[in-house]
RNA sequence: GGAGGGGUGGCAGAGCGGUCGAAUGCGGCGGUCUCGAAAACCGUUAUCCGUCGCAAGGCGGAUCGAGGGUUCAAAUCCCUCCCCCUCCGCCA
């Protein structure tokens, strides 16, 4: 939710912002609807005003009483209509984008900072479902399209990787996470998921709960409601949980493989801070991930999206894309955002600025996910089918190699 | 799933038709005391919306889980929903 207060100041400069995204024409109706509501509030209070008395009223009173109220009624029914209008409205404009994020409206127009690592020179590069062990048709027959299983050691190479983000981030002092995956749609509407994405998020069928596309839902309704002390800023999780996403919209893109599933295990970071210091964060959590990565051996870029490519909470995104070698480009596998105030505003998360209440800044960013599993495999396979894992995740648990004969490890 | 109890300010907890935005305690803030601090004591301290003001703040309205209802009047009575607790059943 963005400021009304501050957009009712500055209508020109949020228009500006806000047309980056495509939503012009939402704020504008937003601002009318506000004018409309606003309009109506002094004639309310004054009928309420004259309601009031104290004590038993006398017989002339009452009589005025009823004049009052029926007046009040009907002010009141309208004010309600302008109500739910204008809160409809604001829950369909998006944050602002930050000033630094690229124009354009899809992935094309992300702008490249750098490039960090080498692609493999490989002579006939297999791609993740060849070189790991995948049941896809199994999977499908089960759940169907956009499922899969994995299987022995390629199970154990992804647990590790789970593992390695969860103890690097917990080392630096993240607070870890196992959150519920099933929420509410208010978790949902907090975190700007909804009404703007609700085609994405699986809904149940006997209860009024969803599946959360990622850990970035309830770790954001961690805290929604409270008022936070100042000096237990900034807060920083991290959460390991599986994702769903119904992938509307997505017909047709990547069909083949794991790389867009219905079903994804991700560890997923999470910082409230002060407003003031939300970008230095976003450059933190951008950072983590890249130390994640790097440490790998993975060669990646790094990219910010355009403003009209973003969610609609961020304010600023920074993509993570590691190389596939099957398909010859990097791929996007990490998100870092920026939300500002946004979510902290639906969610009523705030802390305490001497007298006034402030809401937080809050941000979220990807530290491992499943598809960096499979740029492993496919990075790291040595030309006989066989991969060779990462030093780090053979450490914890993953096995040294991948492939080339029957697994040996786990079934 | 069944039976009962409950949701009140930052926290704990009273209030159970008008004098209640709400006792009291804790915490916070300011002060007295002190070389300084602790203790003690004094004062102060909910949020949101609108409006006026440069500001401090003033004025009006709303808010006691959410939504509806009864009433001239609701934190208090009624209904629906949500959540929490206790016991029973089931269960990883």
């Amino acid at each position: 939710m963005i400021d009304l207060k501050a957009a009712r100041a500055d209508p020109d400069r949020y228009r500006a912002a806000l047309a980056r995204k495509g939503a012009a024409e939402a704020f504008d109706e937003l601002l009318a609807a506000d004018e409309r509501w606003r309009a109506l509030v002094p004639r309310v209070d004054e009928l309420r005003a004259r309601t009031k008395l104290r004590g038993k009223p006398s017989p002339e009173q009452l009589e005025e009483l009823r004049g009052v109220k029926e007046e009040l009624q009907q002010v009141e029914a309208s004010l309600a209509g302008a109500e739910r209008d204008r809160d409809r409205l604001a829950l369909r404009v998006p944050n602002l984008p930050a000033d630094d994020v690229p124009d354009g409206a899809t992935e094309d127009d992300a702008r490249e900072l750098r490039r960090v690592g080498e692609p493999p020179e490989l002579a006939d590069p297999k791609e993740h479902l060849e070189l790991g062990r995948f049941d896809m048709d199994r999977a499908a027959r089960m759940s169907g399209a956009r499922f899969g299983y994995w299987i022995g050691d390629t199970a154990r190479l992804a647990l590790a990787l789970y593992r390695y983000a969860l103890d690097r981030l917990a080392a630096q002092g993240f607070v870890t996470v196992l959150p519920p995956v099933l929420v509410r749609a208010e978790a949902l509407v907090g975190t700007g998921a909804f009404p703007t994405d609700e085609q994405n998020v699986y809904e149940l069928a006997g209860d009024d709960l969803f599946l959360a596309g990622t850990a970035e839902i309830p770790l954001a309704g961690l805290h929604a409601g409270e008022i936070i002390d100042r000096d237990e800023l900034p807060l920083r999780y991290v959460a390991f949980s599986p994702c769903f996403r119904r992938e509307a919209g997505a017909a047709g893109r990547d069909t083949r493989g794991m790389i867009r599933v219905h079903q994804f295990n991700k560890v997923e970071q999470f910082a409230l801070t002060l407003p003031e210091a939300s970008w230095d964060e976003h450059e933190r959590l951008l950072a983590n991930t890249e130390e994640l990565v790097r440490d790998l051996g993975l060669p990646y870029r790094v990219v910010v999206l355009p403003a009209g490519d973003m969610s609609a909470a961020s304010a600023k995104t920074y993509d993570v894309e590691i190389w596939f070698p099957s398909q010859g480009r990097y791929r996007e596998t990490a998100s870092i955002s920026n939300t500002t105030d946004f979510q902290a505003r639906r969610l009523g998360i705030r802390y305490r600025d001497g007298k006034a209440l402030e809401p937080v800044h809050t941000l979220n960013g990807t530290a491992v996910v499943d598809r960096m599993a499979l740029a492993i495999l496919e990075n790291f396979q040595d030309g006989d089918g066989s991969v060779t894992v990462p030093g780090p995740l053979v450490a914890l648990g993953a096995p040294r190699r991948i492939g080339g004969e029957p697994a040996s490890t786990g079934d």
